[in-house]
DNA sequence: TAAACTGGTTTGTACTGCAGACTGGTTTGC
DNA sequence: GCAAACCAGTCTGCAGTACAAACCAGTTTA
């Protein structure tokens, strides 16, 4: 057996999870994005969303930043240099796969 | 956002599965396998494959037969027409995704 | 001032993956 | 001949996960 396919073993859980994945890949394509961005495109509820990005946060993918819009609460997510680089990594390990045995 | 990263909701979560993923792929290699060569191959403990395999079978996915090599008990496997249909999903899903952002 | 909305977080539940203990049978050592 | 080790798997218990619904603090609208 390849390689390639040992490599499934270690893919990297946090970013293997779909809806973390669409998360990471949305942020990778803009400087930033806030709480209601990111639901409506990854089209996640409310409470997931919040789950899934404090996962993001403690691997250290994302910055998560607390701040206000006028008087409401508005919450600004933007990919770490980590979190770039895992996905990319992520990405690399999955093309891999995909080629070897397509 | 493009379709690609939409498709990723809805990606199988039993193929997406990293042992899974890694059985059908040996699988799909093969005419078919027995229980302890898919254990070494796919570096998974007895528990764990069992499960899988169980998973993957309730899904369709692989026919398993059970039958005795000399005295010993045989578990033979084999992808079924539907579970080989699964992965090559799969792998276009994630192909799509690959490069439409890659 | 009450009702509805905004922007989220916390809670509860059901599912999942995993390793280790266990089972039924077979061969080996003494 | 029988105990110990081994083979081929299954079952069990536990820890972690995803998900949606309930909740909360504050703000705007009626």
């Amino acid at each position: 057996m390849g390689d390639e396919l040992r490599g499934l073993a270690d893919l990297d859980r946090i970013i293997h999870e779909p809806a973390r994945l669409l998360i990471v890949t949305i942020l990778s394509t803009v400087e930033s994005a806030d709480f209601l961005f990111l639901q409506r495109e990854a089209g996640l509820t409310k409470g997931n969303l919040s789950a899934h990005l404090g996962k993001l946060e403690e691997a250290g993918y994302v910055e998560i930043k607390k701040t206000f819009k006028g008087k409401l609460p508005l919450t600004v997510c933007k990919l770490t240099k980590a979190g770039s680089k895992a996905l990319t990594l992520y990405r690399q390990q999955m093309a891999r796969f995909i080629d070897s045995t397509g």
